[in-house]
DNA sequence: TCAGTTTTCGACTCTCAGGCGAAAACCTGT
DNA sequence: ACAGGTTTTCGCCTGAGAGTCGAAAACTGA
């Protein structure tokens, strides 16, 4: 690889001798987009043009700017460069510092995960794609890891939160909501089950409208709602908590 | 306060103009020490020397040198400042980059939490002490929120993780356990359902042996011991699994 | 030996996740 | 209009496991 032949930069240091480093925001965008045999859960990947690792698949990311904090400048490069305004919860997922992580020059950086509804399907540039994370390519830098990490974070917020909102848009039948939970935990979920769970932690609600049953048949579908759409803890303390009552 | 009315540093940036940060480590340590009236939830903190904000307290912290990853960098500053190298476990918290949460240079932080067995009592210098989380002073920069979301955290795992291994030390009582659950949790929990909830996750064993019973008198306690002394989730998906049989 | 203290352990309750199957409500053909 | 197929809804059952309680066990000191 070309860049591991250049020589690292200078380190930069201060008048006080403190060494310093770029920064980059990252963005795991994570999605289960409806394909023609279902939902697949997919990250957003962006093939580099320039080395290090030109020609590969990477995250989406950007420098941080001197007046912005990182969550500031993860939504400004989705917006600028994917025009992907519609991201639905975005939460800081990990830091990573490894020095030699980028061989052209040190630069730490702070991967955000992003989570963006199924009916959404954004203008992409050429150079961008949706991945299934079931199937990725070879990726750039770290971030293979880093996308393995937003998916077991999403999954496991998927149990103990109301996160399913910014999977789903804002209305939607119980069997698509099965679906995309299948497909982005990657087991079965019985409808029963999620149905009863989810309302009893209030987090779900019939609109009270029914849809018009699909062309295959069947009893029409109530439309359900997520009650909220900020992200909220549904029990801290799962166990070893007193009692409810 | 003399650092605001200092001018901030200008703006350093590499050869291909991105701009260039300071990035420090912090840790927020916690331990529960035991005093005279029980267990007390605690942080270890430091009295800063210099401004900005001397004289307040506040989290140990340090810049990341060239050729360390921030980990390596958080471990470095509590072994050579506080002498602390019984860490029991170490895991990246969260990162801060707010533009001016340093006033005297934009600096990124990343804050990583340790825990300290009780037993644990290292010397520190006069300047560094062990504060009670419910008692804390005005702290400086945003540590005080990081003392919380550190707090939060440990608190969540202690829960849905092994972590309180991390707590104690080698072996133990369960009432000192129940203690020390307590404390670091802030509310009541009995005995009985903490050993049965530890041990039917297999993260708790008895040792075989006893303590003498102390001067009050009351039967001998059994002496426990954690399984494994590292992290481990006890059921990543508590909801929302397929029947685990 | 007795009173006091602390720990241990068995037993009970109850919440709630998970599964099953019948009934409801629609479609399309005939 | 009716039968057969399909999908959704809903009530019921089960079992795991968290939370509570109280009695028995095992020590100390008087």
């Amino acid at each position: 690889m070309s860049a591991q032949n250049r020589a690292p930069r200078a380190q930069l240091r201060d008048d006080s001798g403190v060494a310093k480093y770029r920064h980059e925001a990252l963005a795991v965008v994570l999605q289960v987009r409806p394909e023609t045999d279902g939902f697949v859960l997919s990250v957003l990947l962006w093939q580099r043009g320039r080395d290090p690792y030109a020609g590969r698949w990477a995250l989406p990311s950007g420098p941080v700017e001197v007046d912005e904090r990182i969550g500031t400048s993860v939504r400004r490069h989705l917006a600028t460069r994917v025009e992907l305004a519609e991201v639905a919860h975005l939460e800081q997922l990990i830091t990573v510092s490894t020095p030699n992580r980028d061989p052209f020059e040190r630069t730490i950086g702070t991967a955000y995960l992003g989570l963006v509804p199924w009916t959404s399907d954004p203008d992409l540039p050429p150079e961008a794609a949706w991945w299934p994370v079931a199937d990725l390519p070879d990726l750039a830098f770290d971030h293979d890891r880093l996308v393995r990490d937003g998916v077991a974070r999403m999954q496991a917020k998927l149990s103990y939160t109301n996160i399913g909102f910014a999977l789903a848009p804002a209305e939607f039948t119980m069997s698509q909501l099965r679906d995309a939970y299948e497909a982005a935990l990657g087991h079965e979920i019985s409808v029963t089950n999620l149905q009863r769970i989810l309302t009893r932690r209030d987090q779900l609600a019939p609109t009270g409208e029914s849809t018009r049953s699909g062309s295959r048949g069947g009893r029409p579908a109530k439309l359900f709602r997520f009650t909220r759409h900020e992200l909220e803890i549904t029990d801290p303390f799962a166990v070893l908590r007193p009692d409810a009552g």
